[in-house]
DNA sequence: ACGGATTGTTTCCTTTGATCAAACAATAGA
DNA sequence: TCTATTGTTTGATCAAAGGAAACAATCCGT
C-alpha cells in the first residue's frame, strides 16, 4: 500500500496546482506515482475525489469536502513535527536527574545551579536517593553515580572521580591504635559501604609504591548510606572509608582523623548514566557536556585527581 | 520507509496500551513491526518519543507533547474519512445534470422532480443546452443525450428511446404534395438536424416490412436545435423529423401533419453520460437507477417503443 | 535459587509493492 | 495534420515491509 501521508500530500498539491504533473514535480515524484497515489487514496476512501481528463482536473463534491479538512490537518501535523524538532534542538524543558544524597548536595546541586544559569529555559528536578534508580521506570533523564559500574544496560559517561579517605574518630584510635600499613586494617573494626544483599567480604584498595594493594576488611557495621557510616565513625565505633566531600568538615574540625595518608587511596569514579544513545534530547546532551567541563575545571579544587575513565563501557552488551 | 500513518497509529496505541505487544495485537501486526514503526517515527522526527526497557515503557517529554497533538489529529482524520464514506453512501448533495432543452423540459424536469421527492436531501442543478458539454470541465455529474452516441470517453447508460416523427405543415404539403414512400423524400425540402461542422448529407432511417431503409435527404435548412426546425416547419418551409415530445402539440392542433406513418420510424436513443465508472457517488448511482425505472415505467405513456440498447458501449476504448 | 513466562529488539529471509522510464491515449493548439 | 502536453498503463527492478525465530532482559512463580 502506498504511504497514505504521501498520498494526502499529493492530493493537496494536486488541488493547489491543478495538474498531476505540477503536483508531481512539486513533490519530486513521477507523474505515474502521483496518479497512483490519487487512485490509492480514492480506493482507500471508496470515494472519487477528482474528476480528470487529460486536459482538465476538477474536484468532486466529496473531494472538496475532503480537501477542506485534509489540507488543514496536514498543515497542522507538519507544524507539530516542525515544532517538535525545533524544541528538540533547543536546550529546554525539565531535566530530571538523580544522585546520591551527599554527593548530590555537595557537587551536583552547584553544578545544576550553574547549568540552569547557563540555560535559562531549563528546569531541573533533582532526586537524591540512596538506592539504584530505574531511569525508565521513574522517568529520569540522567543519574549520577559514585561507585564502580555495575553490570547495567544504561550508557555510562565518565565525569570525574572522588578520593576516598580512610579515617576514624580520635576516640577509636585512642582505644584501638592507628593502622600504619593497609594490611593493619584487617585487625580493625571497619565500617564498610555495601548494598544490601551484596557479598559480605569487602576489599579496600590502595596504591603503595605504585603497586595496587587490596585489603579485605570486615567490621560490625555495614551500610549503603555514606552519612550513616560517618555517624558511626564519629561515635568512635570503627574505621571507615568515605568520599572526601562527606568527611571534609569532620577532618578540618578534628572530629575525624585521616589514616594511611602515605598510601595513595582508591578513587571512586563518578559517572552519568542515561538510558539510551539514540535521539538524545538536547537538554541531556547539553548537561553531559556541561558536567564534563564542570568537573574538568574543578579538578584541583575538589582535591580529587582524575586519572581518566576507569570504565569505558560500550553500548548494550 | 514504513507507512507514517501506521507508525502514528502504532504510537498512539502504544501510549494507550502501555506495551508494544498490546499495541501490536490491537493493530494486528507483529511485535517486531511495532518496534520498527516506533523506531521509524523517532528517526523521522529526530526525537526519542518513548523510553523503554523490556519491562517498562515511558513517554519522554517530547513524546508527551507529540502524543497530545497526534492523538487528536489521528482521531480527527479518522472522523473525516468516516464521515466522507458515510456521506458517499448516502444519496445526498447536489446533482449537476445537463440535457437538451426540449427533452430536458419535457422529460428530464419531471423525472428530476420525482427524484427529488424520493430523495429529500438531494439538490439538483439542471443545465439545458444545445451543445455537447464537457462533464469534467463544467463539473457536471451526468448528461442526458438524445442522439446516436458519438465516439466519447464517457460512460453511457441506455435509458430510453424517443420516436422520431416525420412531419410538415399543411401549407407545405398543399404546395409540394405528400410523400407516399420514404424514397419520395429525396424530392422534398427536408429540414435536418446536424451539429455545426457535421458532414452535409444526412440519412433518415425507416423500417419497411421489417427491412431497414435509409434515405439520404437534403434541404435548405439545417440546425442543431430542434425548436428551430419546428419553427421553420411550422412556417411551411419543408419536411422535418423531430422527436415526438417536440411536435406532439402541433400534431394534435393540426399545425403539423405526420407523414409516412405506415413505416416504422427511426428511434433515437436516450443515454445518460457520466465521466467514470469507479467510485461513483451514491447520488449518481441513485439517479441512474431512478431514471432507468422512470423511463421503463413510462413506456406506453410517452408513446415511444423501447427496443433495448442500440449501443452498449464498453469503457474507454 | 532457579526455571518459565513475557517483554522489547535483532536477525534473517521471503515476497511484496513502490518506483520510474517508456509507451500509450487523449486532447489542445498551430 | 503535426506537435506538445496531459493523465494512465505497462514492464522491469530493487528496496524494504513483513513475520518467524532467536536473543536479551526482566519479572514471577514455586
Amino acid at each position: 500500500m502506498l504511504d497514505r501521508h504521501t498520498s494526502m500530500q499529493v492530493f493537496v498539491a494536486l488541488v493547489r496546482r491543478g495538474t498531476f504533473t505540477a503536483a508531481a514535480t512539486e513533490l519530486g515524484i513521477s507523474r505515474a506515482m502521483a496518479s497512483k497515489h490519487i487512485q490509492a487514496l480514492e480506493d482507500h476512501l471508496g470515494v472519487r475525489l477528482v474528476n480528470r481528463t487529460t486536459r482538465r482536473t476538477r474536484l468532486t463534491e466529496a473531494g472538496e469536502r475532503y480537501f477542506e479538512h485534509v489540507d488543514s490537518l496536514l498543515a497542522e501535523l507538519a507544524e507539530v513535527e516542525a515544532r517538535l524538532g525545533e524544541e528538540a534542538a533547543h536546550v529546554r524543558g525539565r531535566l530530571s536527574i538523580a544522585a546520591p544524597p551527599a554527593f548530590g548536595a555537595a557537587h551536583v546541586a552547584p553544578l545544576l545551579a550553574a547549568f540552569m544559569a547557563h540555560y535559562p529555559e531549563i528546569g531541573v528536578h533533582l532526586t537524591l536517593a540512596d538506592r539504584p534508580v530505574d531511569l525508565v521506570d521513574e522517568g529520569i533523564d540522567v543519574a549520577v553515580t559514585v561507585r564502580e559500574l555495575a553490570d547495567t544496560s544504561y550508557i555510562a559517561r565518565y565525569l570525574s572521580a572522588v578520593r576516598l579517605i580512610v579515617c576514624a574518630a580520635p576516640a577509636y584510635l585512642a582505644r584501638r591504635g592507628s593502622p600504619r600499613r593497609p594490611e593493619d586494617l584487617v585487625a580493625h573494626d571497619c565500617l564498610t559501604y555495601a548494598e544490601s544483599g551484596a557479598p559480605a567480604p569487602v576489599a579496600w584498595s590502595f596504591l603503595r609504591a605504585g603497586a595496587p594493594l587490596e585489603v579485605r576488611v570486615a567490621g560490625s557495621f555495614v551500610s549503603n548510606v555514606g552519612g550513616a557510616l560517618r555517624s558511626v565513625a564519629l561515635a568512635g565505633r570503627g574505621i571507615t572509608r568515605l568520599p572526601d566531600y562527606i568527611v571534609a568538615d569532620d577532618l578540618a574540625a578534628g572530629r575525624l582523623v585521616a589514616l594511611l595518608e602515605g598510601c595513595e587511596p582508591a578513587l571512586r569514579p563518578v559517572h552519568a548514566l542515561y538510558p539510551h544513545r539514540e535521539h538524545m534530547p538536547a537538554k541531556l546532551r547539553a548537561f553531559l557536556d556541561f558536567a564534563r567541563d564542570w568537573f574538568a575545571a574543578s579538578k584541583g579544587h575538589s582535591g580529587a585527581t582524575i586519572p581518566g575513565p576507569r570504565h569505558r563501557p560500550g553500548a548494550h552488551p
